[in-house]
DNA sequence: TATGAATGAGGCTTCATTCAT
DNA sequence: AATGAATGAAGCCTCATTCAT
């Protein structure tokens, strides 16, 4: 009897692992997919094919398509977040090196999932994971802002709005994302791979103190 | 007879004129649509409800819903064409002012584009159109890759590969409007006209000489 | 006063001239798109743009597509009436040469007026005129019906009811028609004209009297 | 458990079967439609409607309206593949017989069938189900090529080139076919059935060799 | 629970015909 | 009379989602 329990609830508890692994390979087939065709080509079909499961099938661990993109979005936030953690515990710039390296390594993944966000952005059925994403997102900017202000405070970065700071990080980023795609810059640029780096090493000091000419300008914080 | 003659050709200038006007028409409403609901919401009967003409209407000025959009794109294209021909004639780091401020003057305006000429990267149905417009936009690229080469030549700009400050331009402004259709963004820095003046200055400035510290990376280009 | 009259109904007159002309042209070419294209690909504008008139001008002369298409028709059967009745007056088998010769002669021609007659046989927006082609036809039906009628009484032909021996060489003369467009065909028989020939030969001689085996078959007249 | 698995497989093999089944039910209704109304009326959504099934269902068993159009194609010719296979064992003038009968069973099948194939013939999207097609045609073809080789050998058939015993029996039923539909014909030959018994009778015959007159015409074999 | 057949709203495009100039 | 811009009905096809088994 007891081993017979004992199985049972293992039995239980084996189909639980088999449903998450299958939910997991829905997010997995789906990302690939996207990346490899592009966010309008990928169908739900597709994806259930992909994995050799039934289209309905899907629709047992997600509510409609958008609640699989939005996962994937929760996910790769949920990412960063880890790999900022770590390098934001000390104040240094090392965090910067950390962002830029982390969007700037798969460039495809990080614009897809830009891509991803708008289309989901005011789609009322997944509002509320919506709202969870940009919490998370919030907490990640809130570390970064935290990190600026202190290099502010030592001179080490110009002194405007800090969310300037964040803001130029997160556009040339995500500018460099969007060239990395445009094959009009593929056959203009020879080496995307060093022009990337070259990136990161702009982007990283673009902030310090003292190597801009424009130190009038409007949106000087006021010291 | 002549009074008779030359009204016959004044209406049929009219004509013309009318049918240009409502060309005009059809692109204006496409774009105001394009931007007031993004580029997958947009339909060939909107645009024509929008503007009160039939649906069929629209297939005698353009061969397709693409025919519409790269329009829209190679409008666009010459107009900074335009802008920038004018700054090229000498070759200080004014044309690069011009196209930040082209390009950030109307951020939405200039995201759409980079959506739309996505989509229609690989129609067949515009593949001539699209290459004049990479023929246009190859030529703008020419004109500041000449400027950049002077600059670095006289010492202005660090001596990388030119395509490197000709796509870190391109980059920041394209994360600039990305990051300024992010409503995240929206919510966290204030005055968003600021920060897109401090962009531009940034850009601006990004590839004067000496200012990084990662001197021997491997793109530097070899003296 | 008189040359000005005279003047006056001679212009009258060219203008008359001009609009049958036109009228001439446009269903030249419309049989010529026709026979180019096939009967699904014309339209009433590349009828228009091939002789360089307006769109509205054939509405001028026709009250629809149909109306071009029936027009077409009736000169066509016109024709063959034509070429019949010469050879009608003496009741030899020329008529049934000249009917073959006449169908085969222009293989396209002829099959392309029998899918427009299938096109138009109920469009009651022309009715009308498919009757008129009717009774042309039914003439030249009567014709060769008494032809017939008269070669089965001279012992030529074998005795069945006439109608057969018209079908029949209609029916051959349509198939063989079928078959020179079919290019399944095309590829296999390898002197397509020497075939036609072929075909007005077995035809002419189809009916022949005592050349068949089957004498006692339903169909056959009982004397 | 045994019972079990026996009942899931015939679960599976019954929703099999009924979707094969919805799939016979989508060419009949075609079928139907097609010989009631003609080739150009007929839309996916009125063969749904017919048989009380969406229009995307359709799209479930067919990948266009085109493939619907090829299958039955196929099937045709695949009936009549069957029905020769028989008669072409021995090299008797049966299959001759055969092949017109099968033809001029039913005529509007026959003449659909016809058309449905020269809308076809160029449609790229089925231009590998259009092959098998014509690679089965082909099959038959050289069957009846063979027989009718075998029959000008023992002097049965006139001695010229066999495509021409072929092509003047495909044409003859084609004709008749096409007879068959004309109502101008409908009114004028009395008894329709009588007629085609007539034609295959004829069809038959035509080419015993010593009935024709034409002995020295440029298409003779030389012998 | 897993399935996949069925659905139908919605999008693009064509073209005969009308009508104001 | 001649024009050709405007129209909109009609047709094909896609795909997210539902639901019976």
């Amino acid at each position: 009897m007891s081993t017979h329990l004992t199985s049972s609830i293992e039995r239980a508890h084996k189909k639980v692992q088999q449903f998450r692994a299958r939910e997991q390979a829905i997010l997995d087939a789906a990302l690939e997919l996207l990346i490899a065709q592009g966010e309008d080509r990928v169908t739900v079909e597709s994806i259930a094919e992909h994995i050799n499961i039934g289209k309905g099938t899907i629709y047992k661990h997600f509510r409609s398509k958008g609640e699989i993109y939005v996962q994937l979005l929760l996910d790769y936030e949920k990412k960063l977040t880890n790999s900022l953690q770590e390098a934001l515990k000390d104040s240094s710039a090392a965090a910067a090196r950390i962002y830029f390296e982390f969007r700037l390594s798969h460039p495809e993944r990080d614009r897809l999932f830009q891509r991803l966000e708008e289309k989901l952005r005011y789609d009322p059925s997944v509002a509320e994971q919506i709202a969870a994403l940009h919490e998370l997102r919030a907490s990640n900017r809130d570390g970064l802002n935290k990190m600026i202000k202190h290099r502010i405070d030592i001179g080490a970065l110009e002194d405007v709005d800090p969310a300037f700071h964040y803001g130029i990080c997160w556009a040339l980023a995500q500018g460099a994302v969007e060239l990395w795609h445009n094959p009009f810059f593929n056959d203009y640029v020879g080496d995307k791979q060093a022009f990337l780096e070259f990136v990161s090493e702009v982007g990283i000091n673009m902030g310090r103190a003292g190597i801009r000419s424009g130190k009038n300008a409007s949106y000087k914080a006021k010291s």
